[in-house]
DNA sequence: GCACCTGGTGTTACCGCTAACATTAATGGC
DNA sequence: GCCATTAATGTTAGCGGTAACACCAGGTGC
């Protein structure tokens, strides 16, 4: 190159620095230990390795600093899937009892584990479920936990890719491994054997003529594949069985009113018998019945699902099926977190349910 | 320096790079529409800055990579706080109806604004709850949301920095500002009038002597404050009460127990009015007092709180006190979003409860 | 024709942390 | 006493984005 006079070369015009947010970062520490960030970050992460001395300064140190690490950084640094400590999980609905308590279980086994849970509202929505997907997976969270096995298109891709990546994927709330077909670890139930099993145990009680009350809610997949099992399992028995769908109202008035669709125009029970997608809609038509004078179950006998505390307070009690809805939160956190350790896949876990009778059927 | 033989001079080792996560970066999506990275960035967060044409170009690679953005190195890049779009709850319990509601509020008013839920449950204890928080701080979450005003020391300290460095702070469920001293945004009642209105309300229906039975739940500040405004009210009126406290147990049967301390050793009732810390345990107490034949209102009667389902389901109905619990989460949501935007504290919300008069009372 | 702007894009440096490798001093074996 | 090992710490270069600034072409005003 000639020796031209250089370019006005970049004078050092000292840019504004970006600001930070005030809070004590890993440099901040060790300036106050006299050591560097990565003796600290070390100290955090394997105490053991630095010497007994210099952790007592670090531990003063971020004592006086109150250091807080910044997570985002670690988890941008240490680019291994896996060590966000963050696990999102997607739920149809957090004022529903059931998943309320789903998250709970969830939650609780977290705790202790360092994760974080992230929570999102699908509001039984597929398309809002890969929405929400969409944005929780922009935290590049440690293991994704969603209700149900039915997803959009896009969901499913997703999903896929996120397991491809070594990222946990659970489906929780279902069960049906479908043979062939890969799939992610599943923790729930059967929701077709419930209904067949519902059907059956009215069917043995002696009840023929037999409905099967699904839930408002277009998109409660799970309550309609009872539905599905039920029929099935009446069909099977030569029972004569209908689905009628209740209301999408507030679920005891839903089921108030899905009661009106049990009875003939002379306000008799056209069927002897009738299961719910719910005990709300269950507890509603119970009432309903007493109200009107209906014998249950002498007119008409009365199976709910889910076992809610308001069942067991009703006159008569609700029979129902109990569900594992806590164990299920734990148990999907204990297969993650294995899984999160193994770096393998969490065996599918099928938790029982139980079919409790009591004074409605 | 002589002219010592150079050392090895640091041949060039091809280190390992670190291997990211297989995701497609930004970096990947300006190679396919042949800009850089940062024009993908500006597109992408102000779409009116690029050229059509370019914009075009850097959509179609977007699709065609399926990206989707890091936000941890998002919010790392832009240090300002309260760009993380992550809220941090903290709540007592998930499986509680009464917290489960609100969280479903703030999911649903925080849905669309971009900002993800970041949940943790402390089981009513404020050294879980110190240590949740501290465990979310660490995500550098846009805001935070706790429940109530008690916070442990360590926790307050926590809150007030994160409140310096501009994170809004919500409390909520409760709305007792102390005069002098700074506080945070509170959204909610204040529990202590409600106690007052509920001692009240038994009064001027002419009860006499009178109870409130406490939350077995030792730290539910909340329900113990209500029994501080019900006794004060009762004294104030010359009215004599006390308070006992339910067995902690699932709290319909906690309730059912509790009606055992209401009554004098020949089984009759000892007072003439009870008011409740929640429907759960009125509505055992009043179960348990149909069972028994006690007459509700005519021999004892029963004032609830929280307008659970369960209450208008029972007979008598339950008299209650109806909080605004989905609002509650609503609003907190709302504040945030409005002081994220304005960059100064949202103003405290008182919201409306009411008391229910229905059968029991 | 020139200074000036302005819209569109690129360069550089950094956010706070950690993986990989480098360095140094102390230790051990023979 | 020398080399190999180990323990303790440091250096460098990122992770994937974005703020700040630089640059450049093509208008604009006069």
């Amino acid at each position: 190159m000639s020796r031209a006079v250089p370019p006005p070369a970049a004078p050092p015009v000292a840019r504004q620095p970006r600001r930070g947010h005030g809070r004590a970062t890993l440099a901040d520490v060790a300036a106050a230990a006299d050591v560097t960030a990565i003796t600290v970050s070390r100290f955090l992460r394997e105490p053991q390795r630095v010497a007994p001395a210099t952790a007592a300064a670090i531990a003063a140190a971020l004592r006086q600093t109150g250091y807080l690490p910044n997570k985002q950084a670690g988890v941008l640094a240490s680019a291994a899937a896996g060590n966000a400590r963050m696990v999102a999980a997607l739920i149809p609905s957090i004022a529903n009892s059931i998943f309320a308590e789903t998250v709970q279980g969830l939650a609780d086994a977290l705790q202790g584990s360092g994760c974080e849970l992230l929570l999102a509202a699908t509001g039984y929505s597929a398309e809002r479920e890969e929405e929400q997907l969409r944005a929780v997976l922009g935290w590049f969270p440690s293991a994704l936990v969603v209700t149900g096995r039915r997803h959009t298109p896009g969901a499913l891709a997703l999903l896929r890719q996120a397991q491809a990546r070594g990222t946990p994927v659970i489906e929780i709330w279902d069960h049906h491994p479908e043979p062939g077909a890969e799939s992610f670890t599943q923790i729930g139930f059967d929701h077709e054997q419930v209904g067949r099993a519902m059907a059956e145990h009215l069917i043995e009680r002696g009840y023929r003529a037999l409905a099967y009350v699904d839930s408002g809610v277009a998109e409660d997949f799970r309550a309609h594949e009872r539905g599905d099992g039920f029929l099935a399992a009446a069909a099977c028995h030569g029972v004569p069985a209908r689905r009628i769908t209740a209301p999408a109202l507030e679920a005891i008035d839903a089921g108030r009113s899905a009661f009106a669709s049990l009875l003939d125009r002379r306000g008799r029970p056209n069927v002897r018998a009738a299961a719910f997608a719910n005990d709300h809609l269950a507890s509603g038509a119970l009432l309903e019945a007493r109200r009107q004078g209906l014998a249950v179950p002498g007119r008409l006998a009365l199976l709910g699902f889910g076992d809610f505390s308001l069942g067991r307070q009703l006159e008569p009690t609700l029979s129902t099926v109990h569900t594992p809805r806590f164990e299920i939160g734990e148990a999907a956190a204990r297969a993650l977190l294995q899984s999160l350790h193994s770096g393998s896949p969490a065996a599918d876990e099928r938790l029982p349910w139980t079919l409790i009778e009591r004074g409605s059927s």
